[in-house]
DNA sequence: AGAGCAAATTAACATTTGTTAATCTTCCAA
DNA sequence: TTGGAAGATTAACAAATGTTAATTTGCTCT
């Protein structure tokens, strides 16, 4: 019923794992399907929990002081979604997830897999593989503010996410850049025309 | 020598440690200081260390394509400095630390501090800590960028840094905050002649 | 096929930022 | 005390962004 194959290789990320070692962890996962549109996180909601996407976007976003969205996050298959403010500081999420597509997650108690973490010493190089995750993410999303123009960020996006720009709709992808909508269309206008 | 209470403070955050316990801590720190303009750490190397700043300020800043520089991290007293790509990626640092002011560091190799935690189960609250206060750093950053105006950004940043704001040259804040000097200082005009 | 809706583009204008360069401050050192 | 140098401010112009609104495109659902 789970397909081993992408997510050993994940795992394949704690080093040395053992079949079985790999087996107890599924029994701590559970299946969850979202139709499109569909809430995951609530803003408010403490969420402890991490969930990998065997299928579909989850996309998270926050309210800006004027009362428009402005995304957070877009992760797709293959990848891990968790509320970053609830795995940080254990308040609620200062964002809402949704589903962009109908997907399935695998999701699993975060606290709980520390623990199976904590007991086992051969899952231990893997107890910051989520921490660490997270803080490259925002590095990388953080140098792009600091050192790129919105168009670079753009171009960056692009080579990093082909799968994702295609899915996902270009007001989204704005507010993930740090710009408008109108912005974007913009800065795509220019592009093909030097193209 | 070393004075307990302001580290201590930090050290509570750990859980529960007894003297012993912290003692046994700071058998592992060094001091280091550096003088106004010092580099602490040079890009490229891998520097695996967490310093807690006793005095002064560091500032860590990457290169844009430009040629500019960029300021990625400002710490001062009582706060901890690390090469956040070294730490997380293990690679060089991409960028260059250096002491705004005459600095006293505590400093720390972070693998063998990560060992004295595995091995000792009071510190075992502690092992996300570093981690943890890294991504939160960023998140707040990333969501300053998402949802606030240079203006909003430079406002928060003036609440947040009393102290730094006073010390800092105004044209390493602009880098820190994503805009130029000559932006910033329009910014401030701006707010002035509305009060 | 066609109606309807959301998304994307385009337009027009105000605002802000970037850029370059000149001027003014400040502060340290000779 | 007085240069000198670095930082900050101001000016002037080009370029990019935000904002609002109209138009077009694309897609879904009946």
């Amino acid at each position: 019923m789970l397909e081993l194959s992408k997510i050993q290789r994940y795992l394949s990320l704690f080093t040395n794992l053992s079949l079985s070692d790999i087996l107890h962890l599924f029994t701590l996962v559970k299946e969850r399907k979202l139709k499109a549109g569909e809430i995951y996180i609530h803003e408010g909601v403490v969420h402890k929990k991490v969930a990998y996407i065997k299928k579909g976007i989850v996309r998270g976003f926050m309210m800006k002081s004027n009362g428009e969205e402005a995304t957070m996050v877009l992760r797709s298959e293959d990848e891990f979604v968790a509320s970053y403010h609830s795995l940080l500081h254990k308040t609620g999420s200062k964002a809402t997830y949704h589903a962009l597509e109908d997907c399935v997650l695998l999701e699993i108690e975060y606290d709980k897999l520390m623990e199976t973490i904590d007991k086992n010493p051969h899952y231990h190089s893997g107890r910051k593989f989520f921490l660490s995750n997270i803080a490259e993410d925002l590095l990388n999303r953080l140098e792009g503010f600091i050192l790129l123009t919105p168009e670079e960020r753009y171009d960056v996006f692009l080579k990093k996410n082909t799968t994702l720009a295609k899915r996902v709709p270009d007001k989204y992808i704005a507010s993930y850049l740090g710009i408008t909508p109108v912005s974007l269309s913009r800065i795509r206008a220019r592009k093909s025309k030097r193209s």
